[in-house]
DNA sequence: TTGCCGATTACCT
DNA sequence: GGTAATCGGCAAC
């Protein structure tokens, strides 16, 4: 009998995106964001630091009370799909949609540790520092070459080259805090719903007011 | 080390 | 016409 070629990484389900959107933000901390860009280049980096975003009763969501707009119709979509956006007119965010299709909520990858085709990386920076290389929502897509283009990709589907995995790091401490630049979404800018390993070199240096 | 500011454009009012 | 789920550079302390 051939001996297949077991699969390095195992990628999440369904289940695990349709959780409450606090949950996967925690859950999510310790976990591989992986892009298969082709046979030979795989990168990958450890999820450090996300945030939650509540849909429609969160004022810093982009679906608050309802909105749905071409941009962020992707919120719409079933738990386990990448969101990814333009913003402030050159950079980019990954996000994972999670729960049903009627809860437009979503969970911002905000740093990675990088695992896996950190050369490559580098190339994509323009940047020799390890530790500036995924440390931001904006730097993490830029490692990774994540646009808009892979926007309303299914990561839990089985052919699908961008995905989540699960590690077998053990277990940091977590930390939870307001969310980062969102000044403008009144008394949801102090909501804990930032989480992130304290002890992790690679967590953003942004300030949550 | 902190803090301000410009870049640059799609999207919303 | 204003602003954004950011980043990097540069000035001031």
């Amino acid at each position: 009998m051939t001996q297949v070629m077991k699969n390095k990484w195992a990628k999440l389900k369904r289940d695990f995106f349709m959780q409450p959107t606090e949950e996967v933000a925690r859950q999510l901390l310790g976990k591989v964001l992986i892009y298969k860009v082709n046979s030979n280049t795989v990168l990958a980096g450890l999820i450090v630091e996300t945030e939650a975003y509540l849909g429609l009763r969160d004022p810093a969501c982009h679906s608050y009370g309802g909105r749905k707009t071409k941009r962020n119709a992707t919120l719409y979509m079933m738990g386990g799909h990448s969101y990814i956006y333009f913003v402030y007119g050159m950079h980019y965010c990954f996000n994972i949609v999670t729960r049903s299709e009627s809860e437009p909520e979503a969970v911002l990858v905000r740093a990675l540790e990088p695992l896996q085709g950190i050369e490559t990386m580098k190339v994509n920076r323009g940047n020799t520092k390890l530790t500036s290389l995924t440390n931001g929502p904006a730097k993490l897509c830029q490692a990774l070459k994540l646009t808009t283009a892979f926007d309303k990709i299914d990561l839990v589907h089985n052919k699908s080259i961008l995905f989540i995995a699960e590690s077998h790091r053990r277990p940091s401490t977590i930390e939870r805090g307001p969310r980062i630049g969102i000044d403008y979404a009144g008394k949801a800018t102090s909501w804990p719903l930032r989480f992130f390993y304290s002890d992790n070199p690679f967590v953003s240096k942004g300030k949550s007011t």
